[in-house]
DNA sequence: GTCATTTATTGACTCGCGTTCATTTATTGG
DNA sequence: CCAATAAATGAACGCGAGTCAATAAATGAC
């Protein structure tokens, strides 16, 4: 009886086509004009079916904060298969970090989403919501590790443990590339030329004023 | 004939206790549940009456913002008051910035709602946004101006341009704030504990890997 | 004090949008 | 072919932002 299971999948790809509308319509409008008629409209579906597939509009965003988590770690998780130094990986970290919020604006909207919810308390019932967050765990968990390889290799300094240097680490790049962001997608955001200031000078900024603070010294 | 003075000053003075209400439902409620009928009660007076002293709800939050901004500048010129080296004033910001938070968290959403209208183009007609842009840009010159004066008075490394290590200094402090943000606000957030973390800790850490990266090693 | 005129206040109304649900349509297994 | 089950639909509801015609208050001329 392989019914079932062909209607597993078939709703699963169903769930997709549906988080493929939401996520070109977030691309396109940004979040505040995210609506669900539009959603409905572009996945053809009727809007009452995606609260079929989604149990309302948080969920629908957090299923594209699903993805988007999932595939930064994917990213993450490459880098940590290279050999080099701990300090190395975490600059390709940061590195990783900023092409993919150039590459996928709509997945870093819909993460930062995600922290507001947090934020505010209340995540409004959704099943994504534990998910993500679980994966954003798995995120800072990767940052750990680098950390903490970089501090055996010795080329990243013990003063703090590699948990503390992660959130550092974690908090500072997000500032860091919420000013890329900002200057990537918003037209009036003229902060970096007011100063003059390329936008790979500032990460490149941040990574040698951070590795003279982490970095070993020996 | 002084009515048209009078009219002004009482119109001023309205708007200021709308002002009022709104913040303290901001306090109690979040930017998410601040709703126009909950403030107009507050302030005792018709919803529709809120519209002739603001625009919309943007401009109403914008409004709150404007007095934020106002505020946490005031604060930042009272450190520049001080004669101490550039390298001491830019942490005495930082500790100033961590601590707005701490008492007026309000205030801080309201900024926060500043950067996402930044973020998201269109602010929706307020007057308060232009007021709102000067007043953070005024903000930043004032840390732009503690860092050069440690450039100047030899504590901060010449490495970079003021304005560059400024925005650094101003985008990374943003993300170590917000930790501390959602550690003070947000009972679910347990981050730091997990990684048992104190939250001047926190603080101290960027402090010292900063101060690391940007110090004169003379 | 009276009254025309300007200014301020009000709350019922519209409108957009998220959400629900009774009804209709499609699919399945017997 | 026919119940029974699952999926899809769009009209209807609720809530909150924003509007506006009607009402009330304040003002200054006489």
């Amino acid at each position: 009886m392989g019914v079932t299971e062909r209607r597993i999948r078939e709703k699963e790809r169903k769930r997709s086509t549906m988080l493929d509308a939401a996520e070109s319509i977030l691309l396109e409008k940004g979040l505040d004009h995210l609506s669900m008629e539009d959603v409905a409209e572009k996945a053809e579906v009727s809007k009452g079916s995606l609260y079929q597939y989604f149990q309302n509009k948080n969920d629908l965003v957090l299923g594209i904060c699903y993805r988007a988590t999932h595939l930064l770690n994917e990213s993450f998780k490459e880098v940590l298969e290279s050999n080099r130094s701990g300090l190395m990986l975490v600059r390709e970290l940061g590195e990783r970090y900023l092409n993919y919020v150039k590459d996928h604006p709509q997945y870093y909207s819909s993460m930062k989403f995600l922290d507001n919810l947090h934020s505010s308390g209340v995540g409004g019932e959704s099943d994504y919501l534990e998910l993500c967050t679980q994966n954003r765990q798995e995120g800072f968990r990767l940052m750990v590790e680098a950390i903490q390889r970089g501090i055996d290799d010795g080329s990243i300094k013990n003063d703090f443990p590699a948990e503390q240097l992660a959130l550092l680490f974690w908090s500072t790049s997000h500032g860091v590339v919420t000013i890329s962001y900002m200057h990537q997608n918003y037209e009036h955001f003229k902060l970096l030329e007011r100063i003059g200031m390329q936008e790979n000078e500032l990460f490149n900024a941040y990574m040698h004023i951070l590795g003279c603070g982490i970095a070993s010294n020996i």
